[in-house]
DNA sequence: GAAGTGAATTCTGAATTCATTATTCAGTCA
DNA sequence: TGACTGAATAATGAATTCAGAATTCACTTC
């Protein structure tokens, strides 16, 4: 049996499939930063018409990821080592700001989830299981940004993520770097669990910019 | 003479016109919140089609200030208590980051510019001319974020600044609040001039907090 | 042979048209 | 009289068409 509710029937507007897609695109280097984006043929590679096409650029374009020029089309912005800085300390205070409200308003049952995944992150650090610690790690994170339960600080945060994403693609961690971020973790969610939201704030913060600080360190070499 | 450097000729887009009007008729109210907005009285009213409509209803949708409905069109967004925290709360870390990286990376000039501004405020407020008092503090607080040399900050704080707008147009200034108001930036110029980073993103941080308290203050009278 | 000019092409910007979905309202039946 | 059905109407979603700007490239001229 299908278990979902009837609900309302799913029709994703076209304009969103196609953002979503695009994104996507520029995440895996399918389309390289400095690149022109001709609008023909990406509606013949989606089969779709230009409106919607527009419209999509549009809205990449408001969240960073692309610069219209007028008249002149699109181009994928390039990620500089500034831009990164830029995006990681307007990051790291939203996150700081998400770890002190999570402290003072997360359920019992939230803090309880948080910290078992902490748990499971440590796990998949333990058993070098990359791919389930990335998954955790996402999962966590997006976890605080609910028990936050503010709306508005949950997606200008989102909008500022597709942009650190890029960088995360490439970015490799160190055994130490590894070791370090799940202790950082750890401590987080002690903070969650004591309810003081000063200290998770700053360790949410600080854990933001330490991973900053290992993206640039791995670029460098 | 015409002091403008030639340059190239200004050729806004259509779409973005529309979008600071439209933004504009928000704030002023014409367009009230929860109404539907329908787009050909728009087209109509504007003189134009209802593809640069569309997309500026794209953007204005992406900022918050209204809400696109699969099928069902637009609804400016109700401005709740509840919102105008979410929104403070996020405006506040971002004004604290604001503070805290112009004190690091500000210029002389930069400082002794805001400073300046700071004593401006002080005598637009002892001669009670409010009209002044807002125009340099807007000024001053635009300032601090150009200060601080972060795009990313400049355009996140932007985007929400819009819709934190909506509710100061409404807010009045209690004398008492004004008063305050005005020590809080002459204390926030000494700890920029001092180049204390973390006292300054405080400062920043509160005075904003106080600020969304006068306005849900004035609003329960 | 190199630089400059102008027509042809290609691209983006905006308007219009077509298709689909939601709403309204008259009519029917219980 | 009230609730349901279904056609008519009006809205949005997307494709197409038209207009204007930028780029390309061949040709001319020095």
């Amino acid at each position: 049996m299908n278990s979902k509710i009837p609900g309302p029937i799913e029709r994703t507007a076209l304009a969103v499939e196609i953002s979503n897609h695009l994104r996507q695109m520029i995440f895996e280097g399918v389309l390289e930063p400095g690149e022109k984006v001709r609008e023909k043929p990406l509606t013949e590679k989606f089969g779709v018409s230009r409106t919607p096409l527009r419209e999509a650029l549009k809205v990449l374009a408001s969240e960073g990821l692309l610069e219209l020029i007028p008249n002149r089309g699109a181009v994928i912005t390039r990620q500089s080592a500034d831009e990164l800085d830029e995006v990681f300390s307007v990051l790291a205070v939203l996150e700081g700001l998400a770890g002190e409200l999570a402290a003072k308003a997360a359920s019992d049952k939230d803090l309880a989830r948080i910290s078992k995944m902490t748990r499971e992150l440590r796990q998949s650090f333990e058993d070098a299981d990359r791919p389930t610690y990335f998954r955790i790690n996402q999962a966590i994170h997006k976890a605080i940004l609910e028990a936050a339960s503010n709306d508005t600080l949950t997606r200008t945060h989102e909008l500022l993520a597709y942009r650190a994403q890029r960088a995360r693609y490439q970015a490799n961690l160190t055994a130490e770097r590894w070791r370090v971020a799940v202790e950082e973790h750890e401590a987080i969610a002690g903070a969650l669990e004591a309810r003081d939201a000063a200290r998770c704030a700053a360790l949410m913060r600080a854990h933001l910019l330490n991973k900053l600080a290992s993206i640039k360190a791995a670029a460098k070499v």
